[in-house]
DNA sequence: TAGAGGAGCATCTTTACTTCA
DNA sequence: AATGAAGTAAAGATGCTCCTC
């Protein structure tokens, strides 16, 4: 299944707001990347229904895998998700059925899971998950959300990117699943957006460089040209002008031509002249004609775009 | 005020599962 | 139909920071 960059949504900028801590990893400035979702003008309530953070491609791929799996389930009598009374009443202080013997034994953090708390209450209310025969220890079986939970999870990672602990509860309780298990998937749903916000400043990157690269040899092309017509006189005053606008990078006046005489200067800078350094370039970051801001950004939260190429 | 411990998160790794050639 | 490689996602392990006591 092919999806291209065009094809991603993700979100730019993760702000916490809802956590004591704000993370945010948004690398590009402002001024040049407008985050995800768009701005008001163009962002409403349905945003996100036309702009899905994980196109549809991810669902489905695993559609047919989740119609699978519910017919397995249907066919053994036992939904994956759903752990039968007896089997979620043994499980109490064990932090996950699906655990390693590592995680059981002797880890600090599993005895915190284990704390009775009320989260704990909840997750042997709403393990699910296998019997005793199947939950060896050999055995660590792995339970595909089915693709409901995913939308609801999904649904409420557009909300906000973390959840307190009573959100965290409320969303188990509505899916039937441990807390530890939505707390488990916010996890790797923020590591997959911050994954693909990586690729995505790659690609931005390696456009600046790109431009920069390209200006630079246009500008190198520009100075070879000046020194040739430096040393040919007549050339010299027949040569029209070049185009590029520069700035004094001292008093930022623009200047044209090669005389670099500056333009508008501001009122405060009239003065005697001064000496204007070299020319630099106005746009650092390459022509327009290399749209990156929105069109690019914000476009794109969706998994990784590791998928098999077709 | 220093320090221990808990909580939450990021990150990396492991592993079960799926898909496809 | 069987199989192995590759991809995906759930879950485990660990380290860090912040906060409270």
């Amino acid at each position: 299944m092919m999806m291209g960059k065009e094809d991603l949504g993700l979100s730019l900028s993760l702000s916490f707001s809802a956590e004591k801590r704000t993370t945010t990893i948004n690398l590009i400035p402002s001024t040049i990347i407008s985050p995800s979702p768009p701005p008001s003008s163009s962002f409403n309530n349905n945003y996100w229904t036309t702009h899905p953070p994980f196109p549809h491609s991810t669902s489905d791929l695993n559609k047919e895998a989740c119609r699978l799996v519910e017919t397995r389930s249907f066919l053994k009598g036992i939904d994956v998700n759903r752990m039968p009374a007896t089997a979620a009443e043994e499980e109490g202080g064990v932090s996950s059925p699906n655990s390693t013997i590592s995680s059981l034994s002797g880890n600090k953090r599993s005895e915190r899971e284990g704390n009775c708390t009320e989260e704990n209450e909840m997750e042997r209310a709403s393990s699910r998950g296998i019997s005793d025969e199947e939950d060896g220890e050999t055995c660590r079986k792995k339970l595909r959300l089915t693709k409901e939970q995913s939308a609801v999870l999904e649904d409420s990672f557009k909300d906000h990117h973390t959840l307190n602990p009573k959100q965290k509860l409320a969303l188990a309780k509505r899916l039937g699943l441990r807390p530890r298990q939505v707390e488990v998937w916010f996890q790797n749903r923020r590591a997959r957006t911050k994954l693909k916000q990586t690729e995505v400043d790659c690609e931005f990157l390696k456009r600046c460089v790109e431009n920069l690269t390209d200006e630079n040899r246009r500008l190198q092309k520009e100075v070879q040209e000046l020194r040739s017509l430096k040393r040919s006189p007549q050339f010299y005053m027949q040569m029209t002008p070049p185009t590029t606008l520069t700035m004094c990078p001292s008093c930022e006046c623009v200047a044209t031509g090669p005389t670099n005489t500056p333009v508008n200067i501001p009122p405060h800078r009239v003065g005697p002249p001064h000496q204007h350094h070299q020319p630099m370039p106005l746009n650092m970051w390459g022509p327009p004609s290399t749209p990156i801001s929105q069109g690019h950004y914000g476009q794109m939260d969706t998994y990784p775009t590791l998928a098999r190429q077709k």
